[in-house]
DNA sequence: GCCGTTTTCGGCCCGACTGTTTTCAGTCG
């Protein structure tokens, strides 16, 4: 997808820019039309496609001169300003303002005083103490340098949402210990419920910020201390994620959670909302022309004194909710207590850790109604997949049990094969008998794009009303996702009556935000489910309930929703 | 460089923390 290239490359323009001390408001511009495209929640080649240069400046932040360089990217690959641009400076120097505490300024400054053009360079300058006599520098912006170097050496970049929401439930927990703090919530991007978490944003209502910030910054999981204020302190833990920490009074929690959620594109939008009313917003609360406090005690009030409707924190991200609050849009999204059931899921026949009859047991916990039991077949040897005699007995296996077990009713399934050619891994006299299959891709990643994507629609056309599993492959942070046309793949799931799965595992959260509202667009159902290995992966669910929210869906549109009649009608067994 | 039921020119979100200053610049979110 092109959408993020040019973001990025966008970016790059931005940061050379403001080396270059450019009009700050250009290079706004410059970022605020990249964030824009980071988030868009359309191809940019389908855009373009559809309707030229006229159709690309009716994206937000994009105007005359952008859409010609987005052209010129969708053309030919690249775009030359920014290659001019980047001939002015030595590679090296945008590395450096992207360390922690170094900005276009300092950079600057180092790279004319001192010739500093790479890493390299400012570690061993700041090393020998060269930094601390440069005007407006000294020994403590020199150690803060050396500092943000080991930083980035040793950050891990983003975290999983899992691990995210682990740690920032830890510093909740020792906050909540303190009298003082009448009430916390973590905000950011982990509120918002993006795949990957940068860092955690926490909020604590209070009148008296020091006892809290004393703790904050004094926790065992803290490593270091970047800042310690009177009301914002940050730190980093010991597995390089970094907090940060935000107090304010009660009457400005609503204005203040939603700041801290953010998104960025989405704030600045209220707050220019405001100032066309003569209105001021900040994390303190909506603020008249006096300067009197007209609102944000509540979150709801940061939209109703706009006229909006209530906008979800996972749809904060400027896809849209401004033009669907207005219009009274906002979808009534599915939420974690609308599930049903789970659609996918392995036992020790396979790779599982659990029996079935655990995995059962587990599943009632959760009060659910149905489980879908579907085991690996032959191809996924790792997985232990069970060839076409141990398939069929397997499923006599889920069958007898299902008699057997009270409260829950289980589905025989299995996660079958696609193999390269498109055909499935498990004869059809054995598919037959089951009540619903998935289907997935395990092998031979590296195809091009068009086999890949051939290769999936062939299976789902041999199978329609299945429901095809992690549809992309990828596992964040460790395999990039394959190359496959999901719009096309889209497209034939509505032909078939194929269901998209959005796999809850964090590592996968796969369909993506971004495609659920594709397929939403295009009719498809979705089944959230959690691909759980072991009894405790079923609580994983959430996840794939927060990237379908943010993917626009509502209870409906998600066929584990669903009461199992619905189910068994829509798919036929 | 974008944008406009006040404007096609003149605006452009808002505030905290740090360090080097002695009133503020740079950076961050």
């Amino acid at each position: 997808m092109d959408n993020k290239e040019i973001a990025s490359i966008f970016n790059q323009i931005a940061e050379l820019l403001e080396i270059k001390q450019d009009n700050p408001f250009k290079i706004r511009a410059y970022q605020r039309a990249a964030r824009n495209l980071e988030s868009l929640s359309v191809d940019l080649t389908d855009v373009y496609r559809s309707g030229g240069l006229k159709a690309l400046q009716e994206i937000p932040g994009i105007g005359h001169d952008l859409s010609l360089k987005i052209e010129e990217y969708l053309k030919t690959g690249k775009i030359a300003s920014q290659k001019a641009l980047a001939r002015e400076f030595p590679k090296g120097i945008l590395e450096l303002i992207n360390i922690p505490g170094m900005g276009p300024k300092t950079a600057q400054l180092l790279y004319k005083k001192l010739g500093i053009d790479s890493l390299n360079k400012l570690k061993m300058a700041a090393q020998a103490g060269k930094l601390q006599h440069l005007p407006g520098m000294g020994e403590k912006k020199e150690a803060n340098i050396l500092r943000g170097i080991g930083f980035k050496e040793a950050s891990h970049g983003r975290f999983l949402l899992d691990d995210a929401t682990v740690h920032a439930a830890m510093i909740v927990e020792e906050l909540e210990k303190l009298k003082e703090a009448k009430k916390i919530l973590p905000c950011g991007s982990l509120r918002r419920g993006q795949e990957t978490v940068g860092d955690l944003d926490i909020l604590v209502i209070s009148d008296k910020p020091k006892p809290i910030m004393d703790k904050f910054v004094s926790l065992k999981l803290v490593k270091s201390v970047l800042a310690h204020g009177e009301t914002k302190s940050a730190i980093v833990m010991h597995n390089g994620m970094q907090a940060d920490l935000r107090v304010v009074p009660a009457k400005s929690f609503g204005a203040a959670a939603h700041y801290f959620t953010g998104s960025k594109g989405h704030n600045i939008h209220i707050r220019q909302l405001a100032q066309k009313k003569g209105w001021k917003v900040s994390e303190y609360g909506i603020f008249d022309a006096k300067g009197r406090q007209i609102g944000g005690q509540t979150e709801e009030e940061m939209f109703s004194k706009f006229g909006l409707q209530y906008i979800p924190p996972e749809l904060r991200e400027m896809r849209g909710e401004f033009t669907a609050a207005a219009a009274g849009k906002i979808p009534r999204l599915i939420e974690l207590g609308d599930i049903r059931g789970d659609l996918h899921m392995h036992t020790t026949a396979t790779d599982g850790e659990n029996s079935l009859e655990e995995m059962a047991k587990a599943a009632k916990h959760l009060a659910y109604e149905y489980i879908l039991i579907t085991d690996h077949t032959q191809s996924t040897r790792v997985a232990h997949g069970l060839d076409a005699g141990k398939s069929s007995a397997n499923l006599h296996k889920i069958k007898l049990a299902a008699k057997n077990i009270s409260g829950i009713r289980l589905l025989a399934g299995a996660e079958i094969d696609i193999l390269p050619d498109g055909s499935l891994d498990l004869p059809g006299e054995i598919i037959k008998q089951l009540d619903l299959a998935v289907l997935a891709v395990h092998s031979n990643f590296k195809m091009p794009r068009e086999q890949m994507t051939a290769r999936i629609i062939k299976a789902m056309q041999r199978l329609p009303g299945s429901i095809l599993a992690h549809p992309t492959g990828r596992l964040l942070g460790e395999r990039e996702a394959y190359a496959v046309d999901l719009n096309a793949v889209i497209k034939a799931a509505a032909k078939y009556r194929c269901i998209l799965e959005v796999n809850a595992h964090p590592k996968r959260l796969d369909l993506t935000d971004f495609y659920c509202r594709a397929a939403k667009a295009a009719g498809v159902k979705i089944a959230i489910s959690t691909d759980a290995h072991a009894t405790d992966q079923l609580g994983l669910m959430k996840y794939g309930v927060i990237t379908a929210r943010r993917g626009w869906l509502e209870k409906q549109d998600v066929v584990n929703t669903w009461p199992l009649a619905k189910l068994q009608r829509v798919c036929g067994f």
